[in-house]
DNA sequence: GCAAAAGTGTTGGCCTTACACCCATGT
DNA sequence: ACATGGGTGTAAGGCCAACACTTTTGC
């Protein structure tokens, strides 16, 4: 068996995302113990002997928020001598996205206080380096919005033209013109309307839509790697 | 200070490409002890307790093969269980790029032997799971070479059209009409011609560019980070 | 109450640009 | 055989305008 005296410690974190009313947000745990006690953190934790970086990030989602069924990926590995106060951890950074009608409605069911806050917030609220974390993630998610259909994995099952453009513009930092924009997504034949089913929400009734292509770009073997 | 008992060992490992005769190749260290003694392997090192993360790849490169000052990035964290028969090695894979006109011509002055192999080659030859980290960073290379102007760190400073299209057209696997090619690139007013400077290899002697433009592109958060 | 105004979704058209495809020519 | 240049068509997307449907506002 190998040996490293005074190594680096193998944490993971989890960036996890919905929409909801038209707003990006990510969901925080707070700290049970020092350091930063009380402060709002991502899901984090230690990676056991055996576990793949996935299954400890999925793990760490579970226990400490009770969510579970997202689609994960990992993002960066965050390795900065002090970075943490406790000593040298190194972080797997994950980022997760969950539709808003795929959470479950009551009580969340982790061991701690979790909470959903706009992902741009700019306060000095998060612990550790996750602002950073966080920052980076938006920035991947707006890179891969431009040519995968990322963005419906935290889209509602269904939507209309609206949302998705004003998703991609919260995203990417973009306006888009709406003609282009329903012309562009509609002639990709990925979504299909809802028959029937309209929304009130605006002045004019919109049309629902629901997505119906693939989720996994074909192009990537980024899926097949089992880290 | 924090305990894990049991827990992963951090390291990392390296792809360095560069390009000669038309050709994508990658770096490669012999294995001087038990596991795959004597096979080949990228260049990789355990993370020492307070060493950076991109600070440790660069080690790695420059004690096992004597090469230094090279671009490199952080590509993906591979961490499967039984990747590494010595025990839990989670490894943070970088990959780095090289023009072949900075190399030193002479003998590598690293603690190992290497040898340049062509990147795609697909034979049992690689030690460990990096035919995988191979592969992943060809595909990344491919991804990124579409939008940035990352192939220019691999040309040799001077360089013509024809020697530009087919590094593209090799590491993106497509191929591309020459003139489109050479207009596209051009319009961009990134590259300048050496004047009276003419590559005589091929039949018509083609003229030699040098790329004058920004190697960093400004989107990139990803620069800024520390890991 | 009722009519006008305002806001948002939907559809269509024009126009520029990028680039794919093709051909010609020079060495 | 390959570098270079030119010429044409097509498809995507930016920009603009018109229209549809509803809520809000003002009298």
């Amino acid at each position: 068996m190998i040996q490293n005296p005074g190594a680096p410690i193998l944490a993971v974190d989890v960036a996890l995302f919905t929409v909801r009313n038209d707003a990006l947000l990510v969901l925080l745990a707070r700290r049970p113990r020092p350091p930063f006690e009380g402060a709002w953190a991502l899901p984090g934790a230690l990676v056991r002997p055996d576990e793949p970086l996935e299954a400890a990030a999925r793990r760490a989602l579970l226990e400490q928020t009770g969510i579970q069924g997202v689609y994960l990926e990992q993002l960066y590995t965050f390795g900065s001598p002090g970075r943490d106060p406790r000593g040298r951890v190194v972080s797997v950074a994950h980022y997760a996205l969950v539709r808003p009608d795929e959470l479950g409605q009551g009580e969340p069911r982790g061991e701690r206080e979790v909470r959903w806050v706009a992902a741009r917030e700019p306060d000095g609220l998060l612990a550790f380096d996750h602002r950073q974390i966080v920052d980076y993630a938006l920035w991947r998610l707006a890179s891969k919005a431009e040519y995968t259909p990322l963005l419906y994995r935290v889209l509602p099952d269904s939507f209309t033209l609206g949302d998705l453009r004003r998703l991609w513009e919260l995203v990417t930092n973009r306006r888009l013109d709406p003609s282009n924009f329903a012309k562009r997504v509609l002639s990709q034949g990925m979504l299909a309307p809802l028959p029937g089913a309209i929304d009130r929400r605006t002045r004019r009734p919109a049309r629902l839509y629901r997505y119906v292509g693939p989720l996994e770009v074909p192009g990537a073997a980024e899926q097949e790697l089992t880290a």
